[in-house]
DNA sequence: TAATAGTACGAACGGTCGTACGATTTCTTT
DNA sequence: AAAGAAATCGTACGACCGTTCGTACTATTA
């Protein structure tokens, strides 16, 4: 920042970089995130695009944090202003189907992108991954707690069982759609994930 | 194959190789899958180990071809004696979930990881992993198909909806298993399948 | 205006990538 | 045992990888 609260300029052209850096991301992993094809995309240096990282896993590590930030913008922001409970969990996860199938970034979910590809490569990027989707996770099972405290699920509810089967019917959508090319599945998983809270209820219909 | 039907030495070269690669592209993906590196890890020559395959490309193709018969092998074969219908079912995706389990690729499922690195990159691989997933898909779902008409699955079953939720909890436990290193997804999904298929059942109990 | 810090550049490094080709070894068949 | 085919090797290539370094330009600060 300079004095009077303007970006400077290195700062504007590292957010263009990681903006750059989600998309191909998004669709070739960050593997396929090499320093010189996206200097090229941006009509940069290479030399000056690597100064504002260092190394390529620094690069690797911002664009995960890019990610995360797009993804809390996207998806949890919005349901900021959603009532505590149930109707934010309602929230939260359709946010996220629609982030994804707005397409968003190319390849769809980033984050769904990047943890298969690392899941099995331990270094600082799978921990920076799986840190981020387990404040995520975090988030969800709270909200579900939130909302079988409230009664409005109901009170035998396990919580982390709920989320992992919500969260399977997005992270499936993730995977079907983008590789058929098919938005038919976000339907799909809309349609179970209503079924699930549906017989969560406390008083089913 | 020779004359007196032993195998010619080069199939046997070509098994070791597309073994080795199996492991390989199941933790690191079929772009980590570097010749040079796998003709190191087995000892061989880069050029002689090139000749198998003649490009990249098809190396990559007879990986996904290799990880197509190893699910073969693992999963459906092992179900062929159980009658056809709802044990079958259970049968299959409880085999699906007991081969990534014991970890037959150190990476869990390679259609998994390799589904996710190429959904986004249209081409040859992409197309040859989405024929394989097509096909277990269209297994998958002439099966439960076979369980409705016998009866042994409500007859207002939505054959598709049913498959998307069974294949969603094993997707997730793929993923979630391997990146957190936390098997108990397993039992998630297991819980989640059997809850779900109950569901299904003609008479409630 | 002079000094300073922030940015970006071009050129070059050692390495690895996929690929090509001719020589050579090893197996299979006659 | 000889001939032929099959398999493997060594060497080389151009392209690209991440990284380093010295330099030039451009803002901000003093």
């Amino acid at each position: 920042m300079t004095t009077d609260g303007r970006l400077l300029r290195g700062e504007q052209t590292r957010r263009l970089i990681l903006e750059r850096a989600l998309d191909i991301a998004s669709a070739e992993g960050l593997e396929g995130l090499s320093i010189g094809r996206l200097a090229g995309d941006l009509s940069l240096s290479k030399s000056g695009l690597f100064a504002h990282f260092g190394s390529k896993e620094e690069l690797q590590l911002a664009t995960v944090e890019a990610a995360r930030e797009a993804f809390v913008e996207q998806v949890v922001k919005p349901a900021r202003s959603v009532e505590p409970g149930l109707a934010r969990i309602e929230a939260l996860i359709g946010n996220w189907l629609d982030y994804v199938e707005r397409r968003v970034f190319p390849g769809g979910c980033i984050l769904y992108s990047i943890s298969a590809e690392y899941d099995a490569r331990p270094g600082r990027v799978r921990d920076a991954v799986a840190a981020s989707l387990d404040a995520w996770r975090d988030y969800l099972r709270h909200t579900i707690r939130e909302a079988v405290s409230l009664g409005e699920l109901r009170s035998d509810t396990d919580p982390e069982q709920l989320l992992f089967e919500l969260t399977s019917y997005v992270w499936q959508a993730c995977g079907t759609a983008v590789l058929y090319d098919d938005d038919t599945f976000f339907g799909r998983a809309r349609e179970a994930v209503a079924v699930r809270l549906q017989r969560a209820l406390p008083r089913p219909a």
